[in-house]
DNA sequence: GCATGTGAATTCATTCACAGCT
DNA sequence: AGCTGTGAATGAATTCACATGC
């Protein structure tokens, strides 16, 4: 069991990999592993052993000596240690392109991020149909969001509008909001925020081509 | 002009602010500001005076002692720093949800990312027309791809298929991947990779609601 | 006076290396 | 013998603090 005491802080870095090892341990299982030791497992994700054990001592002891870790029970641990050994309800707000392509994205689903209601303030989109849930009106977000039990609020609306949706969930009662508008949202430190912008990858892509290999020089 | 002189070893981090820096001077400009100093655009962007120094420190000395940083100038430096004061062919492999978004999505062709092929492995897709571009088939990526001039390749199929994919773009000739499905592909070391796991995000929150506050305990 | 640019100091993250268990 | 779990050592990133220049 995930043993939470003796944590002290836990870097977002170990989180992201706690991440990673949890799609490796997937898998893993699925290759049929019983056990996968830390250096199979960091050699799989281009790591170091040692990162692995590391990052899994923050949580507790979950290997054997002489063995690895049990893969399938592993998986549980950082299921439970990341909270995904749980359903999430969900709120999406903009059904534009991104937010119409997350709706139908399976990951989510299959890592129990429950889409359950989906914003627009867009007349001509309020009222559609989008796999099952009617698109509803920005304005009553208030009344629907703690209606429905939300937890966590996706924003998908351009960046001009993004700070005004952000305070419009966080007064319904959300507390983590994944922002996909390129702007940087102000929040109470209070609610947890975490920023995808996917223009953001393309232009390190491009500086990496620009700067091809060198970067040590004189 | 972004001297690369003296260029050591730029973290990724870094790498990540500029872009994050490149935002915000865009926005500012469009609110009139001539000159920003470290002390303002930290604030903004919830980072530190020093960090915002040292980070341009790294390629020139944009500023001016007493005054700031000149907005529209400095927007340029950072632009081509980061390769994205010129066009990139992209080539977009797997026309699902997320493949179909990104055609769509603005923010890329903003910052020159232009998307000139698509491909697809399904018959039905093949042959259909997105925002203008005729997706092409899979098999046809060896001559296509060197003849549309393509640096940067979009992989948003299926976990499954990404590892044959990002073989065949690299086979292909090209040199940089951006990948969205959640595997760790396994590239040359010439080759630059970037993932982009939406996923994991959302996993991010959840962990931080999970953990709600304490995080020190003893 | 004000804000940059940068070595020096500090804090944080990763890796080493080994004792301890199976 | 093999591999974990973890303090200690190293290395990297951030912050401090101040000399420098407008």
């Amino acid at each position: 069991m995930a043993t939470n005491r003796k944590l002290r802080k836990i870097s977002d870095s170990t989180i992201h990999r706690l991440s990673i090892y949890y799609r490796a341990l997937l898998a893993l299982e699925k290759e049929g592993y019983d056990t996968i030791s830390s250096k199979e497992l960091a050699k799989r994700e281009k790591l170091t052993p040692a990162q692995v054990r590391k990052d899994l001592s923050f949580f507790g002891s979950f290997g054997t000596r002489g063995l690895g870790y049990p893969v399938k029970q592993l998986m549980q641990e950082i299921a439970e240690i990341l909270g995904i050994n749980r359903a999430w309800n969900v709120a999406l707000i903009g059904v534009g392109n991104v937010g119409s392509a997350l709706v139908s994205y399976k990951e989510f689903a299959k890592q129990g991020f429950v889409i359950r209601l989906i914003f627009d303030n867009d007349q001509r989109k309020i009222g559609s149909n989008h796999k099952g849930i009617i698109v509803s009106d920005v304005a009553d977000m208030a009344s629907l969001i703690p209606e429905h039990n939300i937890s966590i609020a996706v924003i998908t609306v351009p960046g001009s509008a993004a700070q005004k949706v952000c305070d419009g969930v966080i007064e319904s009662g959300v507390r983590a909001i994944l922002n996909f508008a390129p702007v940087n949202l102000r929040v109470p430190n209070d609610v947890f925020l975490r920023n995808e912008n996917m223009a953001i990858e393309l232009e390190h892509l491009s500086f990496s081509l620009r700067n091809q290999e060198p970067m040590i020089a004189e």
